[in-house]
DNA sequence: AACTTTGTTTAATACATATTAAACGTATTA
DNA sequence: TAATACGTTTAATATGTATTAAACAAAGTT
């Protein structure tokens, strides 16, 4: 085997792994393949080069790399004297951590926490109205301890994704930078 | 409307939004439906209590919560004198979290590191062998950098996991209480 | 042991989503 | 303005996953 086949194939790995992994992300394999071509690739790259390398139709690579773009992990390029669209990979993993939550998990809480507390408005009309049945209060009222413990847990949720949005959580968890030169270390 | 309308549409709002926000544990709608189910009911269920509130087929309700049980998101409840298995919700949203992040995310984490360190040793070697061609040690240097960062990167991901099962992460993101007693609350 | 009850697996079907070819709109070039 | 190049949308198809009925296995009851 030469040391091509060798790359090649060390580049295999890494794409089957990862391909499958970013379903974690919400998408599939193939749109995690487009991500680890681009991820690879040395140069921005065309909708025509993926669709050629990885033997898809045009429309699907627009889709694909659109979905990429919304989860920011992969951004538009320019090149003087090139017409058609260019793409490269946000290279930062965890801005791509980061950025997922502050789009996915963030739509979610904020969508939870408007539900939850229109509900326990309602709840409470209920429980302090006294036409209430008896059935009825008693079941309104373990609802409400029930969604008052999710809101406070929405509340939490938001202020660990405020920590990533302003990367104070690298304060908590500290990055281990692994080839450290001497001026980034800290002094005597 | 008399009030046990009422509180079944109260009921209805929250089961569809978060039946549908549980995309995000990469669960399906009607698997969040039997969450919700389970969630607002008083009593632990059975197979054939869910089928029948929920009009699905009972092969479907015991895939449906193997599922939420490998997410940690319900339990096996006993009752004396009952045969039929009964499932209750672990009802500890911050519990849910952290159980998905150490199953799921652990597991993308251990893999993704394991094919990436393994990436790197054949990588290296490609790189120390005099007889690699120039083009492709180019690349190889190149691909290490990037692995080497993703390496670094999945180091910290472990370390986020760790301090959400330690429950360390509760020293930086506090849970706010909301209804604190007076004995909760710290000494003057 | 024979008969029930309960839960799971299997194989078939229904449904949803990914993918594509072709039509379309827009910008660029001549 | 006509002609070309490019990306997106649309409508149809392919593929995969969710769901179910029926067969099966395991445990409980008589």
């Amino acid at each position: 085997m030469d040391d091509m086949e060798i790359l090649e194939q060390a580049r295999a790995r890494i794409i089957e792994t990862k391909s499958n992994n970013m379903s974690l992300y919400g998408v599939t394999p193939s749109i995690g393949r487009l991500y680890c071509l681009l991820f690879f690739s040395d140069k921005p790259l065309t909708l025509d080069e993926m669709k050629e390398e990885l033997g898809m139709s045009k429309a699907s690579m627009s889709l694909a790399v659109r979905t990429l773009l919304e989860l920011n992990m992969v951004e538009k390029a320019w090149r003087k004297g090139v017409r058609k669209d260019l793409y490269v990979v946000n290279d930062d993993p965890y801005q791509r951590f980061f950025d997922y939550f502050s789009t996915k998990w963030r739509l979610a809480a904020t969508t939870n926490t408007k539900a939850t507390e229109k509900t326990i408005t309602e709840l409470q009309e209920l429980i302090t109205n006294p036409d209430t049945s008896d059935e009825v209060l008693e079941q309104a009222k373990l609802d409400m301890e029930k969604l008052e413990n999710w809101r406070e847990y929405y509340d939490w949720l938001n202020r660990l994704i405020d920590s990533m949005e302003t990367k104070e959580i690298l304060d908590f968890i500290p990055i281990r930078r692994e080839n450290q030169t001497d001026k980034d270390k800290p002094g005597i």
